[in-house]
DNA sequence: CTGAAAGCGCTTACAG
DNA sequence: CTGAAAGCGCTTACAG
């Protein structure tokens, strides 16, 4: 059996609310006390229950990450595991444990309910940036506290962690122009998905910007997988484009291959550019300009928040918004 | 303020005892009683609060996943979110939940005890297969449920889930024997991987028993990233293999990089197989023949056997190794 | 079949 | 600065 606090009050002669007191670093206890509760605490190398103390402090120092597993391509993109890297080393340092839901569309009223009401988790980040994802919804009306990746379009009481989509694909878009491309074509995100929405008016702002009318016909809806661009570029070619700014690399990837087995040379005959930057862009012939991401610190900066918010509600709505980064490499041109 | 068990009691006119009975589904309740209580918690939507449930009952039906970030490629290969989202499938159709521990080496000490002793979780499901990983050695003192992913190499009593590497890796070679190659070449996973090693048998016993004496200049210690086969290929192609088994996909993947980039034609020249079967594996060019695992199976299965232990803990040492299946493909030749 | 009561291991006013 | 006591929301013998 584990110890617990009274065994510890026992061996030092003082009360457990003392022990309580030195564990939680309160100020009121004498220097001495502390110090010899803290030596035996360090001897039996003793751990508090954490269903315990969450029960009594009404506070469990866990957080939980709710990821929606409908989202396509959900883990061979490495985006979600960046992120939950990001959050797990916050929460390592700031000394919080990490509860994961991967949400299945199946199971995903149960889930709302279990996550909101059972005093397992002191609030939520969540990833799902569907347009209208049911989560949020109900996230909306309980008090649980929580933190979306990715802005929400339709309420901005909400608080958020995301990128500049929108900046990140105009600079995309601004960067082709700037090497002479005028018929730019976009393979976008689902339309359902906040994030592919924001970059596909990045793309279109760049456009503007450079005084060239958007050609409906150069633009293609993904889905964000790499099949999805390798079928897209089969749409895409008959209409000429002499640029292709994909929002992914995953589907940059698949444009890739679309485009070597159609015999057109990237980046001679169309420039290619992604979004995200994973390991992989650096790695693909010729290698992948894309718009970075700091995604691992997308989920550090969201745990941040998170605990933030838990300890002062009243800085909401909290909204940060990370900055992206143009990586030129082989796949554009020069 | 959510309810609590004493509210729906309240309101049914019973007592808290019999709340709880219906909840957990216990017999002796009278059918009557039964439906007005569930009625009740059907209408206000009650959840039950875990952490009180955990602390009363000793038990929390929630399973730590805990995952080594010192490991290479951790979060660029998919294996790891296969392995949660199998994980996560069967704790959500059985009713648990799942805490996730990145454990980065520097927190090492500190999570380890954290995860035993702390009351929140009833077992772990421990992901690091390295050959003397210390978070295994502390498992192996405290008495908290768990198992590996991965066969153990210094203890047969502990728990585990495994695929068969060595079978899988002997089936490559003899597929490629079968293909008439005689200097087959690999680049193995890191000397401290259990499954490296395990697949570098596999390598040698395919040999053996075509009567190849292995080569040792034809073998190359890996670390399974991408980068990693790239720079063992070039390192390989003085000693003219005519084929490459990497111990990895993502290995390959680099080795078919570095071939392509040395003007060498895969698989007339040099025929290439894999080990995994990620998604990529089918979209390289040509696509990779590989040893399929499946790893959101071994993540079902852990899970699947850890409640079955937590449950009834004679049933140990529980030993699961799951097949693997070679997938044929253009890489390797005809 | 049901309820009153003790207890899980903590925290937190309250009193001193 | 410290301790006794109540309480967090459940489960679980025990008695009836």
């Amino acid at each position: 059996m584990p110890l617990t606090l009274e065994d510890i009050a026992r061996k030092c002669g003082v009360s457990r609310s003392t022990v309580s007191r030195v564990i939680n670093g309160e100020a009121n206890v004498s220097p001495d006390t502390r110090r010899r509760v803290m030596d035996m605490i360090q001897q039996i190398n003793f751990q508090p229950n954490l269903a315990a103390r969450g029960l009594a402090a009404g506070k469990t120092r866990v957080l939980g990450v709710v990821i929606p597993m409908g989202v396509t391509a959900i883990f061979t993109d490495p985006f979600f595991p960046l992120l939950i890297q990001g959050v797990s080393i916050t929460c390592n340092s700031c000394d919080y444990s990490v509860m994961l839901w991967l949400d299945d569309p199946e199971y995903e009223r149960r889930t709302v309910r279990q996550i909101l009401y059972n005093g397992l988790v002191d609030g939520v980040i969540v990833a799902s940036n569907l347009m209208d994802d049911p989560i949020v919804v109900a996230l909306g009306e309980g008090k649980l506290p929580y933190v979306m990746i990715g802005r929400s379009p339709v309420n901005n009481q909400v608080n958020f962690v995301d990128v500049d989509n929108f900046g990140g694909a105009r600079k995309a878009v601004k960067h082709l122009i700037g090497l002479g491309r005028r018929r730019i074509a976009h393979i976008s995100g689902p339309a359902k998905m906040i994030a592919g929405m924001d970059r596909y008016q990045g793309y279109l702002s760049g456009l503007y910007e450079a005084g060239i009318f958007p050609d409906p016909t150069l633009v293609v809806e993904g889905d964000f997988t790499d099949l999805g661009g390798y079928l897209a570029v089969q749409r895409l070619l008959p209409n000429h484009p002499d640029a292709i700014f994909t929002a992914s690399d995953a589907m940059a990837n698949g444009a890739l291959r679309a485009l070597i087995e159609a015999g057109v040379r990237v980046p001679q005959d169309i420039s290619l550019v992604g979004f995200d930057d994973i390991p992989f862009a650096s790695r693909t012939i010729p290698p992948l300009t894309t718009v970075r991401q700091p995604i691992q610190r997308i989920g550090s900066l969201a745990a941040e928040s998170l605990i933030q918010i838990i300890g002062h509600p009243e800085n909401q709505p909290l909204h940060v918004i990370l900055p992206t980064e143009l990586i030129v490499r082989g796949s554009s041109g020069e």
